[in-house]
DNA sequence: CAATAATCGAGACGGTACGTCACGTCTTCTT
DNA sequence: AAGAAGACGTGACGTACCGTCTCGATTATTG
């Protein structure tokens, strides 16, 4: 988004204008020195200075400034060129394993370096609205429309109700996930994911189970 | 903990340290100043500065930091001396209505000029462990020891099985309404919640109701 | 020479360092600004704050630091830079007048304006080595290679003996000065100069007018 | 001056004040302190701080505002306090010789750590009257005033003119010693002292020789 | 092939807040 | 009352980055 016009990255027509191109290779430092400082642990996104990162790119802070209007802009950017990563919905026909192995992803990514970054946007989102959006826009829902669809499939195989709220449910699964990622008052892990998803899919789940039951005791009593 | 032992003012012995004592009022007004600043919505935890909360509170600089070493200790202060607003866990005989009646009044308080206070406390603990760490211990464990409690007592009362990871369940409960807090994806209401208690509670409630049926169908046919 | 190399004036060479260059403007809104503090009667280099010498020259405080590392460098640029006064010693045919003259100039400077510039670098001078060595390099060292030229034409008009120590001399018709301008014991008039350089010089003549009537007492008569 | 009165050490009647009385000790300590500072090469009058005269006096800050009302009032009273030492004029029968070696005497303080403090208080006084005033009235004049006597002897005896300006030829002999003292433009040794004596004094008793001589010539032949 | 134009690096610029230090005043308990 | 201890509001210290600017040098397209 930011930069991105300005960028002129879109210019895909045959008219190139005159002067000296951007530098590409200024552009990847520029990103990648961001993404290094934001990696380290004892980094957030306060800490990083555009200074730094021209620094760390070899490249004059002007050059950093003409491409991004400021330094949510600049994070935003860096963030969402590093999610080539795949966070992959499988297929497996069950809608808690589907679930359960994504969000296992998710939770690798949160735990390794990369996390950093997240929860530097995270952070700086709350006082920057622009990166908070970045962070939506971006990485959120994109995952998002693919969760979609997983869900979707589980209502198609009858495991889910069809008028189950999956908004409501993305939340119930992932919320607790941020919530370990940010407070930290308890452990991360791939069990707890496990878990998690027995308890609130296995909610819906068995909702549906007992309408269904319901729907069959309406018929000769018990 | 930050700055309390330095404080003094858990030395309940009958000693009184030579000097001049240190200023409640200024105190008072530091802490003041401090909320007042982060409950501005275009504030966020990295816009505060000490000079201005030195000045907001009519106070020196250097009183701010002869007994708040960082940044973070101040709000972590603040915010614990702001939440002395009950967030109280009823008893109204069903553990569905327990529960969303306090987290309802939790959203209120998120939603509250407060609430900017504790995003800026989640933005700030992302670098600087120690912030997160005060928010735990000040804010969010004293109010989990009563949720067990709110809790245990379903269990008791049949709502829940016995065997139900109650952290697991808080986390699920709370953890999305944090997301929504801090990510912004999606509304903050009191429907919201209700339907949060219902797909959580409920799945733990009916999976307790489905093992009875189980049991009781052990009998006979199905 | 306090931030004279680093100032980069000397460098006479053709290559320009990169970068943009420093604001001449700058440099002297902010000798100026010193030049002027100091002036006042009421300060003393004591007083003289950068800040308010980057706030009279409309210039950022780290501006004057990135020139000059201290206040005594400043304020030695400062005095340096405002001697372009001629304290000329004129050639009257008689040592005592081209010593007396110029001796006028100086009690002239000394209690003017200017003078307070003086005092602010000898008394800065006492507790800063490189002030005082300022002091002598620019301004006093400069001065006693005009004054050696005039007493030895004094020596070769025979009006002084050829073994006179001329420092001594010179720290003899000088001291006083000095003296009464830092001490201010006594007032700081022509007419004192004139009593001075005859009680000193006066001395040093007769000297020589009595060497020469023994020299001629040797022979006969007289 | 300074101090004194307040102090009370002139209430010689014989009603003391009710309360405690002042300590003795205390007061000590501060100068001590204070000349104890000031004796150390590195220190100048600016970087004296009555926090740390009162630390190293082991006495509260408060005390010594109580006592002085300035640091220059405070300097002032250390260095008078300090100048017990003898700074005598001998009466050698030879004014050349009865100035020497008192002039001597002074070098040799000066050139001690004792000569830190004059340095310091000629330098505080340039921007503190107060504190030159001090230097004058508590050091120098009590010195001219012997000095007069002993020059005045030396016109009785008839080896200076009886019209003599003393001040002018006080200032001739001290000046240069000042002046070396302070610009350390040249070494400040008895060799110097002497010659200097030599010079000055010397001019003037020559020219008493040569009116004598004249006096003489009005009759006929030598 | 020159002229034009936008980029690049470097780094100085006027600012603002940092965290520290000493100021001179004050408030407490102890002597 | 004077003492020590030490907190208080104040203001300058010297540093670090901010975002803007002015350089010479570089690298393209256009005339």
């Amino acid at each position: 988004m930011a930069g991105r016009v300005k960028n002129g990255y879109d210019n895909n027509g045959d008219k190139r204008p005159p002067g000296r191109p951007r530098s590409e290779q200024a552009r990847r430092a520029i990103l990648s020195s961001t993404l290094a400082f934001l990696e380290k642990k004892e980094h957030g996104f306060g800490d990083l200075t555009i200074e730094s990162v021209a620094q760390g790119a070899g490249v004059g802070k002007a050059t950093v400034y003409r491409w991004w209007p400021t330094k949510a802009a600049l994070v935003a950017d860096a963030f969402a060129g590093s999610v080539t990563q795949k966070l992959h919905f499988p297929d497996t026909g069950a809608i808690t394993t589907d679930m359960s192995q994504q969000m296992r992803q998710l939770v690798k990514i949160l735990r390794s370096r990369r996390g950093n970054v997240v929860s530097a946007i995270l952070a700086g989102g709350q006082s920057d609205p622009t990166l908070i959006a970045a962070f939506r826009d971006r990485f959120l829902k994109p995952r998002r429309a693919e969760a979609y669809a997983t869900l979707r499939r589980g209502i198609s195989r009858g495991e889910l109700p069809a008028d189950q709220n999956l908004d409501l449910l993305l939340d119930a699964l992932y919320g607790p996930i941020y919530m370990r990622f940010l407070i930290q008052h308890d452990s991360l892990t791939p069990g707890f994911v496990d878990a998690l998803c027995d308890l609130v899919l296995g909610g819906a789940v068995q909702r549906e189970l007992l309408a269904d039951r319901k729907a069959a005791r309406a018929v000769p009593s018990e």
